[in-house]
DNA sequence: CTTGAACCATTCAAGCTGCAATTATCATGA
DNA sequence: TCATGATAATTGCAGCTTGAATGGTTCAAG
């Protein structure tokens, strides 16, 4: 019936298993923090990478998702009051998006938090570093 | 005013880019593999894990997920004659999910597919076993 | 037998995400 | 100038995911 799989399959399979794993991992370290400044995993990650002013579409980009789920996201950061959307100064089609200054604050504070307790902490200097290349490799630099 | 990071938690943040990004990948890898046999990813992954018969919570935490996911994922997949709800032979509480023939026959053809262009392609083998260890290192055995 | 704690599955509300269509603006070339 | 195609953001829709109840069931202690 079924051809039992080949040994280099079965690896490749748990491979991937590790690898979401480990990426489950780092997404739920990113939704504790994020829930002590009480905000949720989405909104952490916007005000993360937002690290000078920008237009949507580049937030999209930085946080790798679709630009309509940026609008979903700075909706709620703009209701906050942590994020403003102001009109490009070049491109009237564009939004320039700037943190308030509680904003600014509450990046600072997130920025610090995410540092703590790292979800790589297992992992020696230089094991990280092999990790480093090796996922280089995979994706294809 | 901000302290510049240090190079070591520059490093990591690369890293969980890298890995979530890797994690991106492979989501996408299902995600198409899946689109082409008419499924969503989550109900191909339900299925991929649907190695025989099981129950709800076994389900949910193959897929590491909530078990009210799992309720509405086979919900689909009921509703597509791939998968029945039958009462579990020895607990009233649960539930015994079998795949229908028809659901067999999807699953192996998903298997299939799955194993063509891995996204780990790009890694040769001892590289693969390489980045093994040190996952299984990261996450902590 | 009965009680109470633990467990299984489900429901519901809220939020996340992607895709297609829409509107406004830009940029290019006839 | 003006038409045409590309681009920025948004909207609507469908599906995914979680977390907190809820109702039925099991199990062990009394």
């Amino acid at each position: 019936m079924t051809t039992s799989p080949e040994p280099q399959v079965i690896a490749e399979r748990q491979l991937c298993g590790l690898v979401t794993g480990l990426a489950q991992r780092i997404a739920e370290h990113v939704r504790e923090h994020a829930a002590a400044l009480g905000l949720t995993a989405a909104q952490a990650t916007a005000l993360r990478e937002m690290s000078g002013p920008m237009t949507m579409r580049e937030l999209a980009e930085r946080m790798s998702c679709e630009p309509s789920n940026t609008t979903f996201v700075i909706d709620k950061l703009e209701q906050q009051n942590l994020v403003e959307r102001r009109p490009h100064p070049t491109d009237r089609r564009a939004k320039h998006l700037v943190l308030t200054s509680e904003g600014a604050e509450l990046r600072t504070r997130l920025l610090e938090r995410l540092t703590e307790g790292s979800p790589l902490a297992g992992l020696a200097p230089q094991d990280q570093q092999a990790l480093h290349r090796l996922l280089e490799q995979a994706i294809g630099h």
